[in-house]
RNA sequence: GCCUCUGUAGCUCAGUCGGUAGAGCAGGGGACUGAAAAUCCCCGUGUCGUUGGUUCGAUUCCGACCGGAGGCA
């Protein structure tokens, strides 16, 4: 390092659901003098507490948070949204002399918002993409697919026709664009990070384990009261938001179509699954550097977080 | 005690007229650029309960034994 480079420090902890990565955040925080700024695509919205494990008042022990509760249930996020503003609160806090610790487990987000992923302009497309999914119901997903072949037939190559939700996207990109998805994408990563990155993962050797804490991490969802929670977002208008893991689970219980034991274990299960594809993500990022939490030896974490840093010759951050 | 049914993948069960076996679920792996907690793709070797017998060859047929379910007393 020259020590003449602009870019930002920015210290990340990432990681499947229920691997501690709050706890870690909050720690880091503490010992350099930051602030948090979340990483998740489910603790963005206002009422979805329980369900996206959000840090209570205690958890946070004094240690300002960010990008937690900033959209209404009914608002549309995307990656878009939260690389823009989250990319704002980042120079903010870094621009009062503090360092700033991305918590979270949306890969995508998380990504995007390291690699500078610069998306598009685009107008409102609410129309395009129903008329798409109208045509997509008329003449079928081969169809679909077989059109953007025409249009971009790299990307089309990618995908396989059941993938419709992505098929349509890239269809939606060049109609309303008039630039093909392949394009679009190798646009986006023109610019280098503005950030000098230091990222730990969670990791467990022993996936029972974090299992394990998943399975008791919903009964205590439940006993803090989920079951009402997921009841507001079921009434209420949430296109996202009702899509969160720990709500749409228990929608068939509370409309009376199977037990609640049935939708707990369905909920267990697809948070399992979660976790999985989470950890499919962060995997292949080699930026991560990986801490072993299978033994849930806070002390032993911190050790391990105070090598990567020593790693990075960043030691001395700790001392401010 | 006797009779009948049953024992095959982590679970529920198919199947092999004798040539060592396959579905669903669970589970595992992977992809991922404006819905991402979303969306999608790929993956089935297991002492065929144990042990003898018949056979070139038994998970399959026969016997005994050990589990499980039911019936008769």
């Amino acid at each position: 390092m020259d020590g003449f480079n602009n870019k930002i420090p920015l210290i990340a902890v990432v990681g499947p659901t229920a691997s501690g990565k709050t706890a870690l955040g909050v720690e880091i925080a503490r010992m350099v003098g930051g602030e948090v700024v979340s990483c998740d695509s489910m603790q963005l919205y206002k009422g979805m507490d329980i369900a996206s494990a959000k840090p209570t008042f205690e958890e946070m022990c004094g240690v300002k948070h960010h990008m937690i509760s900033v959209a209404d249930m009914n608002e549309k996020y995307s990656v878009a949204r939260y690389v823009d503003e989250a990319e704002k609160v980042i120079d903010d806090i870094y621009s009062r002399g503090k360092i700033p610790v991305l918590v979270g487990g949306t890969g995508l987000y998380f990504s995007s918002l390291v690699d500078n992923v610069e998306f598009a302009d685009e107008p409102d497309n609410a129309e395009l993409r129903e008329k798409l999914n109208n045509e997509a119901e008329m003449f079928g997903n081969e169809e679909m697919l077989k059109k953007l072949a025409e249009i971009d037939p790299e990307c089309a190559a990618k995908l396989h026709p059941n993938n419709l939700k992505r098929i349509l996207r890239a269809l939606e990109v060049y109609y309303s664009t008039g630039v093909t998805m392949t394009e679009q994408q190798r646009m986006s990563k023109l610019n280098p990070s503005s950030y000098d990155l230091i990222a730990v993962g969670l990791r467990f050797n022993d996936r029972e384990k974090l299992y394990d804490r998943i399975n008791r991490r919903v009964d205590i969802m439940l006993e803090n009261g989920l079951l009402n929670e997921a009841k507001e977002t079921m009434t209420a208008e949430s296109a996202t938001a009702a899509q969160a893991i720990g709500h749409k689970e228990l929608f068939p219980y509370l409309k009376g179509e199977c037990s609640l034991e049935e939708a707990v274990e369905n909920l267990k299960r697809e948070t399992r699954r979660y976790a999985k594809r989470q950890i499919t993500w962060f995997s292949r990022d080699e930026r991560i550097n990986w801490i072993d939490a299978d033994d849930g030896n806070f002390e032993k974490i911190i050790e391990k977080f105070i090598k990567i840093l020593e790693k990075y010759g960043k030691c001395d951050i700790i001392a401010k």
